[in-house]
DNA sequence: CTGGGGATGGGGCCC
DNA sequence: CGGGCCCCATCCCCA
């Protein structure tokens, strides 16, 4: 007995569900798109996705060998089994585009497909490039050899100027050229050593290098056993050849890969909590979610990321971050993207600079960011104080409202462009004062709660200001410190810039830290896992917090009522409701 | 329906 | 740079 349509119906319904973002896995980042998926559908089609997919949900393409116009094709076939034209190129310029591309992803049949098509119409592909190559690639090519952190994908090291020489190759030349030695051996073995280098955001700033070895990964401790493998964005299966080839973090903590607990390389990525949770509640990648929580982000997802023509740092302080790593929008500035927060993940809606946003969302999101308006100040900015941190939206096709041909949007206005090449030329005329936004009024609102906090601090423990020898003050508001680094640390929450950008959502922070840490709110990146129920969180703080739900440990005694609490902060609400009026 | 408690997430910031 | 703890906001459950 065998259902006759059984494959094809498989297929559409995972071609919805992809359409839609459901369930997938894996994000693939093609110059400055991104394109969800699932990790299955692709490692099916290809060894090459194999390799990738099996500890990454973040892909990186090489940019050299596919663009956004040619992946999506390409993603569309894999889902489909059907090749439909781009408009933007001519017939003979798509197939060569799409060998290339076919041939770099390990696509052999739409290989195959392309190459017949080819050789029918006399047309002769051209390797190696489908496209202009953005700065970003250019700057590539530069440092290939320099860094281990580049771009992912098996042509990492292959060199891009033989295929930029005019002698047109067939496909067959071209997987010549990615012979394994080639495609799998160069700088990888000596990156593979070469632990700390690009471990951090920071690192490689001066090159223009992408910012792929920002190092979202965290060591869990021994008893949670550590996401990095699975989560680092740029981390890489170091078992297959693939991989061997493509960059990897390099970072210290991916060390730590080789001590994955079960379950961690399905830990929570982007894209399967946001999907998934917005339909199904809490993801719980090791187990039942320990209780059934819907939360509902009201952003819609967007995938912004910064544009090449980003990467020069003008600013030796803030981190060279270049838009590579990507990943959803979490629901709202606070929801974040995990298991407890489901972030509404419909492609709906552009995602926009925060202003906007508050201005135009629901009520809390604006609440929220009013409350932490001292800290929201430059949330609307692409880019900002001399640093070029737009961030582009590329819509993809089925995934967003009809917005015409104009899938790139520039992320501080709203307005969408067909090309990246007039959205960036439209972003150059955003001016730096229209980012230097309403910084002022914050502050003293912050100051009252604080205020108000200490008081209740004073009440669950001692404050965390002494007066004890603190002989570095800060001229602003007299704050003073034990360190002249802290209080610089201090300072620069009083500047009206902040150096540290979410090179995802734009928003600013004033330590690399802060950053960082949302950072991994916005890739999902758990590590810390509770051992009882499966829970993930992203700080081990929470996981020590959450560990009092098991043992039903409740440390903090409200002095007024003898009510006890597993959490100071619910100690400290609690107290409130104590002391005020109502 | 409402308020309180439990639990969680994100940001700020000090150490 | 990470840890830790503060904040606020939010959701869910339950009385």
């Amino acid at each position: 007995m065998e259902l006759p349509n059984h494959a094809k119906q498989l297929l559409l319904q995972l071609n919805q569900q992809r359409a839609k973002g459901f369930l997938c896995d894996v994000i693939i980042v093609v110059e400055n798109a991104l394109f969800r998926a699932h990790k299955n559908i692709l490692a099916a089609s290809s060894i090459y996705f194999k390799s990738l997919v099996l500890h990454d949900n973040l892909i990186n393409l090489d940019t050299e060998m596919v663009n956004p116009s040619v992946f999506r094709q390409v993603l569309d076939f894999i889902y489909t089994g059907k090749l439909l034209s781009s408009s933007e190129m001519s017939n003979e310029q798509n197939f060569s585009a799409l060998l290339t591309a076919a041939s770099y992803l390990q696509l052999h049949d739409l290989a195959a497909l392309c190459k017949k098509r080819l050789k029918r119409s006399g047309g002769k592909p051209l390797p190696g490039k489908p496209s202009t190559p953005g700065p970003l690639s250019r700057l590539r090519l530069n440092n290939q050899h320099l860094s281990s952190s580049t771009t992912t994908g098996p042509n990492n090291h292959y060199p891009p100027t033989s295929s930029d020489t005019d002698q047109p190759q067939p496909d067959e030349g071209l997987r010549d050229k990615l012979s394994d030695d080639e495609m799998f051996v160069g700088s990888s073995g000596k990156n593979a050593g070469n632990g700390s280098s690009n471990g951090n955001l920071s690192s490689g700033g001066s090159a223009g290098e992408p910012d792929l070895g920002l190092d979202l990964s965290k060591k869990s401790p021994p008893s949670a056993g550590t996401a990095t493998d699975a989560l680092s964005p740029h981390s890489n299966s170091q078992e297959s050849p693939q991989s061997a080839s493509v960059s990897t973090t390099n970072s210290a903590s991916l060390d730590d890969s080789s001590a994955t607990l079960p379950g961690v390389d399905n830990c929570l990525d982007p894209v399967e909590v946001s999907s998934k949770a917005s339909e199904d509640g809490p993801l719980q990648p090791d187990g039942p979610p320990p209780q059934k929580r819907s939360r509902q982000g009201s952003r819609k997802n967007e995938w912004p990321r910064r544009e090449a023509s980003g990467l020069k740092s003008e600013d030796n302080d803030r981190p060279l971050v270049n838009g590579v790593i990507v990943g959803p929008k979490d629901g709202r500035s606070s929801g974040g993207v995990g298991a407890g927060s489901a972030s509404s993940f419909t492609s709906e809606q552009s995602y926009q600079c925060k202003d906007e946003e508050d201005a135009g969302e629901n009520g809390h999101d604006h609440s929220e960011d009013s409350a932490q308006s001292d800290g929201e100040s430059t949330g609307c900015r692409g880019n900002g104080g001399g640093h070029r941190s737009t961030n582009y939206v590329y819509r993809q096709e089925g995934f967003e409202p009809a917005l015409g041909d104009n899938l790139y949007v520039c992320i501080p206005c709203g307005k969408g462009f067909p090309s990246s090449e007039q959205l960036n030329a439209h972003v150059e005329t955003h001016t730096e004062d229209e980012l230097f936004i309403k910084e002022e009024g914050g502050t003293l609102v912050k100051e009252e709660d604080e205020e108000e906090a200490e008081d209740l601090s004073a009440t669950v423990g001692p404050s965390s200001f002494g007066s004890e020898t603190r002989p570095f003050k800060c001229t602003v508001c007299s704050k003073s410190y034990k360190d002249p680094a802290t209080l610089r640390q201090h300072e620069k929450s009083h500047w009206l810039t902040r150096p540290f950008p979410c090179n995802i959502c734009g928003k600013m922070f004033t330590q690399r830290g802060t950053m960082t840490r949302h950072m991994r709110s916005h890739l999902g990146l758990k590590p810390f896992a509770c051992e009882e129920c499966g829970m993930r969180f992203t700080r081990q703080y929470r996981l020590t917090e959450h560990m009092r739900v098991h043992s039903g440990e409740k440390p903090y005694e409200c002095q007024l009522c003898g009510g006890k609490f597993t959490q100071q902060r619910n100690l400290i609400s609690h107290l409130r409701m104590h002391t005020s009026p109502s």
